[in-house]
DNA sequence: ATGGCTACGATCCGTAGA
């Protein structure tokens, strides 16, 4: 089993090329970030056509996430229990046993800032969301845009974002908070290349530099864990004409999982 | 130098992303 997370930055302009890489990369689940469009005009059929059934909580303009799925999903849920939230953010599902939350966390904007606030209270919801959740499901995924580089060699020049959102102190402990409920990095169950990131700036030739952040991750429960075989980015789709700007997270699973 | 791209929905620029 595949299972693989990806902002598009918007599933229209993205559909041809996440179509391409569905085909190329042949995962058997995926999550998806920033769909940008409502679920009226998401491209189920297209998906459909392609191989794969679509849950999706779509918002006009900003946010809206989906899970896509080769085999049928079961327990559809949308959202945080107990977090009224306007941003469609949070799209859940179970596909063969496992259970796939998949989310975009919020961005931050700048430390201190009101959405600063908001991103610190989200993520304390979700961590208190995913607790029970996992007490239902023991082989579980939290898949998707976390908007935090966790560690300081998650980030191309940590001294230049010492401080900053996405890796201050704060938003660094409410990301090990999720995996103080028992979750593991999937990318760091493996040797890895230095300088990995799944996300570049569009600007200053961010990609070309690889002056980027490792902020999209693959969070799984111990059981999980230890049936994941691999994990790696995807760096191909960013290199495109007009690519998202982040790239795909792809984690592997024995068949026992 | 606090910008620099990109997407969106609205106009002929503002908001947001990270």
């Amino acid at each position: 089993m595949k299972l693989a997370t990806w902002n598009v930055n918007s599933i229209k302009v993205r559909l041809p090329q996440l179509l391409d890489w569905l085909a190329a990369a042949r995962p058997d689940v995926v999550c998806l970030q920033e769909l940008k469009t409502e679920e009226a005009k998401y491209p189920r059929a297209e998906l459909e056509a392609a191989g794969y059934q679509s849950a999706v909580l779509g918002q006009k303009t900003y946010n809206g996430v989906a899970i896509l799925a080769r085999s049928g999903m079961q327990d559809l849920s949308t959202g945080i229990t107990g977090f009224e939230d306007e941003q469609r953010r949070v799209i859940s599902a179970t596909v063969d046993g496992v259970r796939v939350i998949c989310v975009y966390c919020p961005n931050g904007q700048a430390v201190g800032s009101d959405k600063y606030a908001y991103k610190l209270r989200w993520f304390e919801a979700l961590r208190r969301h995913v607790a029970g959740e996992l007490r239902r499901h023991p082989k579980l995924a939290v898949a998707g845009d976390f908007n935090v580089a966790p560690e300081d060699r998650d980030v191309h020049d940590p001294k230049a974002w010492e401080g900053q959102v996405h890796v201050s102190a704060p938003e660094r402990s409410a990301w090990r908070a999720l995996l103080e409920l028992g979750l593991k990095d999937s990318f760091r169950l493996f040797e890895q290349p230095e300088k990995t990131y799944s996300w570049w700036d569009y600007r200053m030739l961010g990609f070309r530099r690889n002056a980027g952040l490792r902020i999209d991750q693959i969070l799984l429960s111990a059981p999980l864990a230890g049936a994941c075989t691999a994990c790696s980015i995807d760096k191909a789709p960013r290199k495109l004409e007009r690519p998202s700007d982040h790239a795909p997270v792809i984690a592997e699973f024995s068949a026992a999982a």
